[in-house]
Formats: C-alpha cells, structure tokens, sequence
DNA sequence: CTAGCCACTGATAACGCTATCAAATTAGAC
DNA sequence: GTCTAATTTGATAGCGTTATCAGTGGCTAG
C-alpha cells in the first residue's frame, strides 16, 4: 500500500513533474491541464490562461512518451543514413531535421556506416520507438528491411535515388542519367581521354557505369578507373590521381564520386604543379558548398541537397497525414561549369 | 464495451503485434514473454527458446516507450549542438552515438544553429522524451537552460570547452591554453606580424582573444582580425585574406578559427599566387581528416574530436550508472606543423 | 416553463510495458 | 516422507498521458 514511499529515493531524487500535479495546484482535472496544452481553443480562455500560469512555474514539461502511448503518434521520425560526418548528408539531414521540427517532429539519427547488418540493427532499435514516418536513404534495403518496413506500413521516404520498385515514396534523382549527362556534355566540348576517381559507393558506382557505357556508344577511348573501398576523403583524391598518373595514364578530364574526392585531385593536381583545367579538368559531384571557393572553383553536377532534404521532409509529412504514397519526386541535377573544366 | 473494435480501422490498418499476443500464441503470460526478451537468466531454457522463436516468427519488437515509461529509463540521450553539417562536429557526434549505441543508448540529435532561442526551445521538445542523459556543446547555456538542467538532474555532459563554473561533467580542452600555446609556439619560430580569420563562434573568439593577449604580453605588433558572423566555410577564409591583403596588411601568419576556414585562406593564397608558407604561414584549428591532404598540408591545432566524442560518450555512461558527477575531462590538444607553417 | 443546444469540465478506461509480490513447482536435506 | 530453499511462472498494479463519454450550467426558442 505505501507503495508511494519509494518516489523520491532514485538515484537522483528529483521529483517529475506530472499532469496530476499541476491539476492539483491549478484546482483543475488532469484532462482540463491536458486540453489547456494540447487543445487550447478547447478550454475556457480564463482556466487555459491560469493552468499554464501554473504549467510555467512548475517547469512542466508534458511526458511525450506517455502521450504518444495514449494517442499512438510518436512525433518521431527516424532517419537512416551511411554518415552525417560527410557533408553531402549531412546538409541534406540538416534540412529534414529542420522542416519536421517545425511541423512537430523530432528525428532520431541512425548512421548505419554503408553496412547493411548494422543497418538491420538500428531499424529494429528504432522500430521499437515507434517512429511514425522513416527516411531512408536510397538502395540500402536488404530483402529482410524491405519486408519489415513493407508490412509495418509506417510511411516511408527513400532518398537520394529513384529506382524501378519504389517501397513507397522516392525523392531523389536517376544516377543514371547523372552519367549519361556527364558523358554527353563533356564529349561534346572534345574530351576524349577520361578517368574516374572515387570509393565503391553503390550510388556512385552507378553514377560511373552508366558514364562508361554512355562514352563507349560514343566510340571515346576506354574509361580508366581507380575506386577505393573507402569513406569519401580528399585522401582518395589524391591516391586515385597519383596513382593515374603513375600508370602512365594521361586524362584529359577525371570525374570524381563527389566534391570532396574532387578537392583531393586537385590537390594532388597542385603538388605536381598541373594546371587545371588546362592539362587537367576536373568535375565533382554534390556541389558541396565549399567547391566553389577552392582555387580552381570546381566544377560539379549540382543535386541541392537542401532542395532535396526539403521535398524529403515534406513527402514525409504529405505521407503522415495519410496523403501520397507510391510516389516518385525527381528532383534533378545541373552539371555547374566553374573553372576546373 | 465494444471499445476493440476500432482497432485495425485507423489510417493505415497494420496490426501491431504487443506482448499481449506474443504471449497468447507462445501460452504463456505477458510477464515470461517480458523476461525472456529482457532478462533471458530467469526463465527455464526451453520456455525461453520457445518464446524467442514465437517473438521471431510474428516479428514483434517491443515499445521502448511502454517499457520506458513503465522502467523510468528511456535508454535516450540527448545531443545539443550548434550544427551537424560541420565536420568539426560531426565527427565528434559520430563517436559518441557509436559509443552510446553500443551500450544500448539511442541518440537524440538537435542542431541548434548557433540560436540561444532556438535551443530552449529544442530543449523543451527533447525535455518531453524524458532522456536519461544530455549532451551539451561548450558554453551555450542560457540561465533558464542552466537553472532548468540543474533542477531536473539528468546527468549532463558539456563537451568541447572547460570552464570555471561547471553544471556537472565536462569533457574538453581550455580555449584560452590554445591561444597562448599558439602564440608562443609560433613566436618563438620569429613570427611578428600576425593576423586572425574566422567567425564569431564564442569558442573561437577566446581563442584569438587569450591569442592576441599573449602576444602582445610578447611583444609583437597588432594582431590585425577579420571576423564573419557566419558559418564556418572557405568563402569565410577567401574573403578573410583578401580583406586583409586589400587593406594593405601583410601578415607572416594567419591563425584560423577552423581548418575549413584556413583550407579557404589557403585557395585564396594559391589564388593570388602567394607562396605558402614562405610568404604566408596558415595554422587552421580541428585537424579535420581533409587538412593533411591539402596542398600545401595544413599545419593545425589538433583536438582530436574523434577521441574527445569517445570520452564524452564514456563520460556520461559512467554518471549514467551513478558514478562521477562535477569531473572535468582535459581531453588536450597538440599543434602539429605540417607544411603551411 | 420545458426542451434543446452550446460551451466547458471531469471520471474513467485504455495505451504496452515492467516491478512486485504471490503461487506453484522442483530440488535438496535430514 | 516431511520441510526448507531455490527456481520458475503468473496476476496485478502502476508508469503519465489522452480518448471518450457523461455530466453541469447557462441560454435561446417555442
């Protein structure tokens, strides 16, 4: 019976606030504290404006956990993604963030580090808080994930990419297409000699094949390639350039699996005192932000990846209000000419 | 009565499996369900073995926010820093939710965008998952989120700076030490003419301020500054020089507020064909993983934000199972000349 | 003066889980 | 074979919210 005594001798010994106390102190039912929070225009103006008088000086915070056991909406959104420590993610994840906190949605970050096992870990970590909408990030689905999130029919956005069978809502853009632009535009101003530098990211070596299949219907001599099966650095840049040229290669033009590969070749570029883009031109991809500014600017296939975070968070919430699904967004990309071609 | 009727007639029909129904087609109660997933030592072998395979077989997860609110513990930790689309940062955060996760932790994110306002509110949202322990970045406390921190006493890590005044645990390294070790380090080698690029993030200011100090205590000329209220980007450290140059100013080393501000001062330089470091020194601060790739390598103040993450995530496991409590962890730093200086 | 309606408030029963204590079963000791 | 201790399982009561439905007055209409 005196089940109460053991309240306040935690560990910590502070005492949580809850509806019942405030209800108590404001002379009011818990419901009515409820309602003055949750439903304002349901209570009397008088009663709403002295239960959050009260609300206030008891440094109330209302226990979302509960509420969202009551209600069954968690206002959470989960989000999966290879690495926030990589600027093309991380701008994108900072977009989503910030429109879902302005709708009411707060995101739990899973990083899966590109391995589908931790992947499969995390999802079910995370499926254990519930979320009410996923955001996935492009093909990284195992057959077991695509089943789980298939038959738990929370809304889910897969970014990034587009493909053939979409889970449920896709924004992103066709690497595809991303290649066979590249291929196109560039052959056309006379390049022939081409190399690419990047990391075996599945995305990007999409990106690179269907460059190479593009170039070779265009009767462009073979396509050199250095991959590393490693995090995207400037460290690769620099290994995938020297090791080009130590080959005996001699390209006219390197396209790299992003910006930050890019940077490293043109560091690489610069300690052999090759001028770019004359001897060498160099294309990025993601235009990240700083490309712009390094010394040639770089050129890149733009995909503003805050436009996209954007239309993620907003297919997301189209989704939560029971709208959309089996949509595709295609949110494009621009091939951005600055100096380094 | 009926009231179970309304159940699978919601917006999307997918029946959650609860313990409820593992425990009915397992025949057992809710309870030996609970434990064979939670704590698998009390119950019989063969009970477990058979629960397990049922729990597998309708791919139950269990509510960690039932089970939160019935423990009291939601296995969340929240993380408050000004942005993640900043390596300086995101690297740091990656090591501790790898280490949180690790130890069963999940890891609530909230970019703060370098906004005081901002944050109170995040922290309110946050507040309402009721987290078990809170990650904060350096000294962005409001009074109202000191005096709100104090009163819950939910174990708090500050990261990235010590100071006097300590809410309970922090992990980092003093701002002020960097500016005179950098001072004298660099003075010592002949520099005299000295100048500063950077934003105005409160961290970095006191590192030139404690800078300028000891400097001048040394003897040497003005300290010329260009500070930006922006993020840290190249065009920060572009437009720092430059601004510079074209005031006539010839500084034989320019201390940076971040590597990626100093990598900006190093294309500008290359840009105006100015020798690094025989007619300029650059010393950026971080050491993030790009600098040493860079062309000519940059010189920086490391921290090594990889390693101060990991003892932040530790940090706050050990004031999570009751122990520490008012530490300060001096993570320390080291200058590392590489070619720019 | 009685209905009928509105605006507001409250009591109660979930939501899905675990802590706690009680009961049942088994093993071990004498 | 009885008694105690250990092992295993179950029933029940919360955890802090909100949905739902049932009041309670006050007011308008007939």
């Amino acid at each position: 019976m005196a089940r109460k005594s053991g309240r306040n001798n935690g560990n910590l010994g502070a005492p949580p606030v809850t509806v019942k106390d405030v209800a108590l102190k404001a002379g009011v039912s818990v419901m009515t504290v409820s309602r003055a929070i949750q439903r304002p225009e349901l209570v009397n103006e008088a009663t709403r404006e002295h239960v959050l008088e009260v609300v206030r000086s008891m440094g109330y915070v209302p226990n979302i956990m509960a509420g969202a056991l009551a209600t069954r909406k968690s206002r959470l959104v989960a989000i999966l993604l290879p690495t926030i420590a990589n600027s093309i993610y991380s701008i994108a994840v900072q977009a989503i963030i910030a429109r879902l906190s302005a709708a009411g949605y707060q995101s739990l970050v899973g990083p899966t580090g590109y391995s589908p096992e931790n992947e499969e870990l995390l999802l079910d970590a995370i499926l254990g808080r519930r979320p009410d909408g996923i955001v996935l990030t492009g093909t990284l689905h195992t057959p077991n994930i695509r089943s789980r999130l298939a038959s738990l029919r929370i809304p889910v956005v897969e970014a990034w990419d587009l493909s053939d069978d979409l889970l449920d809502t896709q924004v992103g853009f066709s690497h595809e297409q991303v290649g066979v632009a590249v291929a196109e535009h560039f052959h056309a101003k006379g390049y022939r000699q081409w190399a690419v530098v990047g990391i075996d990211d599945p995305r990007a070596m999409r990106r690179c094949h269907s460059l190479v299949a593009r170039l070779q219907a265009l009767g462009a001599a073979d396509v050199q390639q250095q991959i590393f099966p490693s995090e995207a650095t400037w460290e690769v840049g620099r290994r995938g350039l020297a090791a080009l040229l130590d080959e005996g290669t001699r390209p006219q033009i390197v396209f790299c699996s992003s910006d930050t590969v890019a940077l490293g070749v043109l560091a690489e570029a610069a300690s052999r005192q090759i001028a770019v883009p004359d001897e060498l031109a160099v294309l990025g991809f993601g235009n990240i932000s700083n490309g712009q500014f390094a010394y040639p600017a770089l050129s890149t296939v733009s995909v503003n990846a805050q436009d996209m975070g954007l239309q993620v968070a907003e297919a997301l919430l189209r989704r939560l209000e029971g709208g959309g699904g089996k949509t595709q967004v295609d949110t494009s990309f621009e091939i951005l000419e600055r100096e380094s071609t």
